[in-house]
DNA sequence: CGTACCCCCTGGCTGC
DNA sequence: TGCAGCCAGGGGGTAC
């Protein structure tokens, strides 16, 4: 699903209507999405503030006043909608979305009403999505899921030594290091595959092979740290443009999720895209998921 | 330890 | 239009 600027959408989406917003009611549908939820998770929430709603790589991070944080993954298929008062919005919806979750949908798992009248619903057809609660008094660097996370890729500090630094540790290829959340936060599998197209990186190459002996990142690496900036940053603004059409409106579903022209995802064997290249684009599987790639300008 | 796989689950699309 | 088969944006858990 949604890969960091989908995340950072629905993000933007979320926090002008739940900062500073009090819970008043908790519904959990479920016992359970990917993993059980937090035991006494309505408890613990009720009549708490919301602080902020931040994101840490793919997750959502739901800041308590009270210094717990719920962390939310949507997994393949989840998606927050806001109702109530004037609003019905389902921020970064996927162009093929179902009906818009107004609490009472079959796959509307948790439903948070708020003081001020407006309902959040969170819904997920896969379950593949999840919610942990970051206890008060336990730091985010402590907890399982946030403490082995990589760099955010978007802040200022990252750069290509620090991925160097990341990619010389592993002897995997470098797609599948990238999707690793451990070396750099927020690749999925459609990003990753633009990124190396865009960088001429084959999928298939190790990644240590992309890190000088002396630890320093090669002429590629450089290549693939601003590329892995440009392709996120330009969907976030795409996605940007996407909430703005998609405030206030209700029941439109027919937006699109990813208005940014995929230069090799999902088009195997149509022409390589880059200027002067007379490439096909490939289809590969590695560690079962699809790779897009042109084997001829991406080396 | 690091790495490769296997799933969790529903739904949309394609092709017969 | 029915249905089987394939595919999907993630990532934790486990077996090597």
């Amino acid at each position: 699903m949604p890969e960091l600027p989908e995340v950072e959408t629905v993000r933007r989406g979320l926090s002008p209507h739940l900062d500073g917003n009090r819970i008043q009611k908790i519904e959990i549908r479920r016992p359970d999405l990917r993993f059980p939820f937090p035991e006494d998770l309505s408890k613990k929430l009720t009549g708490e503030v919301i602080r902020n709603v931040g994101r840490r790589g793919k997750y959502l991070l739901f800041r308590m006043e009270n210094g717990s944080t719920l962390l939310n993954s949507l997994g393949m298929s989840g998606r927050w909608t806001l109702t109530g008062g004037e609003i019905s919005f389902t921020p970064g919806t996927f162009a093929h979305g179902a009906a818009i979750g107004t609490g009472d949908g079959p796959h509307d798992h948790l439903v948070i009403d708020f003081q001020d009248g407006l309902r959040a619903t969170y819904t997920d057809a896969r379950r593949f999505g999840y919610i942990h609660l970051v206890e008060s008094g336990v730091s985010e660097a402590e907890d399982r899921f946030l403490s082995v996370l990589g760099p955010e890729p978007l802040e200022p500090n990252f750069n290509a030594d620090i991925l160097a630094k990341n990619l010389s540790k592993t002897s995997s290829p470098i797609k599948n290091a990238l999707l690793n959340q451990s070396i750099v936060v927020g690749l999925g599998n459609i990003y990753v595959n633009e990124v190396l197209n865009r960088s001429g990186v084959s999928p298939l190459r190790i990644s240590s092979s992309l890190v000088k002996k002396n630890g320093k990142p090669t002429k590629g690496l450089e290549l693939v740290t601003n590329q892995i900036r440009a392709v996120l940053l330009e969907a976030i603004d795409a996605g940007g443009s996407t909430l703005q059409d998609f405030r206030g409106v209700s029941g439109d579903d027919d937006l699109g999720w990813f208005p940014v022209n995929f230069r090799v995802y999902g088009r195997e064997g149509e022409k390589c895209l880059k200027s002067g290249c007379s490439g096909i684009v490939k289809r590969i599987v590695q560690s079962n998921r699809s790779t897009f790639f042109c084997a001829q300008c991406q080396r």
